[in-house]
DNA sequence: GGCCAGGTTCGCT
DNA sequence: AGCGAACATGGC
């Protein structure tokens, strides 16, 4: 087996400040760097991207301040044409949130002794997004129910049987399966990667609906966060909790709440209930204060906790 | 070894 | 409508 010939091309992105790549892209790779099928060491961010079934590595790094950002992007592929450069400038700034202008929410924040440091010290962090609805509804069906470590466990298991991959410089790195491919396995294929029977099903499920055309996914970009909880959640194996983790982290809404987040609940317990756990009701009750910008209050919030910042955090006793 | 982990559905009262 | 069981795996 002979590696394909790898072309190179590269371009600039200058997002809108504030900007932190740091603090993004560590959120994006849960601060661990090497994180199974994206990496993020030495300040420099790399990927697979998969553009309408060419795969392209993405390597991004920072060149500029959180004052005045700027990335620059390598990409490498066996082609690469004026429509994949377009496509991948694209999916680059859509996964990194390099257009979205946090200045509403510094706006809120300002007047909020209890994230005002917490914005202050995190300045330019933006909420990364996955790449695909698909990917993000597998996803969140992989981490029902079960801890963050072992849901990345099952996913790197998925992706290095069914997903496609590419090798540059030595590192392979493996998209995310296709619906098609998934629907292929089937319930029993799924099983075999360790799944629950009941996962399973619902992956397939959904696999076969998207590769039959019976539903359109990626539409839901276009519509209302109800209307997406309401499309999602008619899917079996996606609930409300599911539907919420979507709009946080695939489709790059600013006020999403998953309120019956198990973690969720603990962390505003921690730190504004005394330590004691809230109800799923109660968080919800408490979130209003921070909307229409919980997508980013609860990020700031996890993001601080997640990279060992706690002093930013307002002391309980 | 047992308990729990960033839920959801299904089948009971 | 509300409640409990089942679910598969990895970490502690």
């Amino acid at each position: 087996m002979t590696e394909p010939i790898i072309h190179c091309a590269s371009f600039t992105i200058e997002p809108v400040p504030p900007y932190d790549f740091h603090l993004t892209a560590d959120y994006a790779t849960h601060f661990t760097g090497r994180y199974l099928w994206e990496f993020y060491e030495d300040g420099m961010y790399r990927c697979v991207l998969d553009i309408d079934g060419t795969l392209v590595v993405a390597a991004v790094r920072s060149e500029g301040t959180v004052n005045s950002p700027r990335l620059e992007v390598e990409l490498s592929g066996p082609t690469l044409g004026e429509t994949i450069l377009i496509e991948a400038r694209r999916k680059i700034e859509w996964i990194f949130q390099t257009n979205v202008d946090l200045a509403p929410f510094y706006r809120m924040t300002d007047a909020d002794p209890f994230l005002k440091p917490l914005a202050e010290s995190h300045r330019g962090f933006h909420v990364p997004q996955g790449p695909s609805v698909f990917e993000g509804l597998v996803s969140a069906i992989l981490g029902q129910q079960i801890s963050g470590q072992v849901a990345r466990t099952l996913r790197a298991l998925l992706m290095e049987s069914y997903g496609e991959s590419i090798t540059v410089d030595g590192v392979t790195y493996y998209a995310f399966p296709h619906p098609e491919v998934l629907a292929a396995a089937g319930v029993e294929g799924l099983r075999d990667k360790k799944n629950s029977g009941r996962k399973s099903e619902y992956i397939a499920g959904i696999a076969e609906k998207l590769a039959s055309g019976e539903i359109d996914l990626e539409g839901l970009y276009d519509k209302t966060d109800d209307e997406v909880i309401e499309t999602l959640t008619a899917l079996r194996g996606v609930g409300i909790w599911s539907a919420h983790w979507l709009l946080v982290r695939t489709l790059g809404r600013p006020d999403g709440f998953p309120h019956g987040d198990l973690a969720l609940q603990k962390t505003l317990g921690d730190v504004a209930n005394g330590g004691v756990r809230m109800t799923g009701e109660e968080a919800l009750e408490y979130s209003l204060r921070w909307s229409p910008f919980r997508t980013y209050a609860t990020s700031y919030i996890f993001g601080a906790i997640r990279s060992g910042r706690q002093s930013d955090l307002p002391q309980q006793d």
